[in-house]
DNA sequence: GTTGACCTTGCCATGATGGGATACCTATCT
DNA sequence: AGATAGGTATCCCATCATGGCAAGGTCAAC
């Protein structure tokens, strides 16, 4: 069966112990079965779910989403139109908090552009944040 | 003076009453002079300030960021480069965190692309979070 | 004098992760 | 056998910005 600790999930997976029991805590992962002494172990099929897991995070999934995502898994009469929707849907906000950023990195760098960035105190960016009213004829007519 | 309730500040400056005590519980504005009855009361200086964070905040910044700007728009012999130095580092953060999301989407685009998304099971999107090695000759070589 | 709207403080929750404390278990070295 | 080292268990706290809820005080209008 290849059990391993959850030192070595970890190491085999990438997940560090604390998100692994973490996982567990929350019922991402199903709990691994126990030695004796009360110590985790993990069988291939917890080691694929950690990775599976490991691999959602780091294209940005949601817990919530990666819960789905497994039961997607799991259910092979699944339809791969359920597993489209939910990528979607996490493209949209991903491209929309993407842009948000993008916006507020284009008025800081317009504003950085027209700062000296010397010794002298007066400042665009100070300026702006100053305004009490930043809507205007300057940005958005 | 035109001093205005809790309540007033929040409709005045778009910063929430919660928020508002918040900033105070955490130094980041001043406590306002209180009434008898212990009502936080605020005049003018305070309504800037609030207005000053909100609009950093707008911009993405993190409180410890928009204390330092803070501190700096207080300092009328500040050097401008200081902040233009606190404002470049947020951009460079901004872009960092924007296309870490592009690098997402992307990555989850080409995905959703070549899947069906009809009643069929077979799923790019999961084989992609299914596989061992994500790393490999197709996308970094 | 009651109702309703506002204010106060304080605690808890989010989402994903890390840090720390304390105690237990196991293996190795002396 | 005793000490030392390291892995593990559980539990609590912190982040960051924000919201919610509860219980109680205050004020104005009807």
């Amino acid at each position: 069966m290849n059990l391993v600790t959850i030192a070595q999930a970890s190491a085999a997976t990438g997940v560090s112990a604390k998100m692994i029991r973490h996982y567990e805590s929350i019922g991402l992962i199903r709990a691994p079965v126990r030695t004796e002494n009360r110590y985790r172990h993990y069988n291939e099929a917890d080691l694929h779910d950690l990775g599976f897991i490991r691999r959602a995070r780091d294209l940005g999934f949601s817990f919530e989403d990666i819960r789905q995502l497994l039961d997607l898994w799991r259910d092979k009469g699944r339809s791969s139109a359920e597993v489209k929707a939910i990528a979607l849907r996490h493209i949209k906000e991903l491209d929309d908090k993407a842009a948000q950023l993008a916006a507020m990195s284009r008025t800081l760098k317009r504003l950085a552009e027209s700062c000296h960035g010397d010794a002298r105190p007066d400042c665009p960016i100070l300026e702006a944040l100053d305004k009490p009213a930043p809507a205007g004829g300057c940005c958005n007519p």
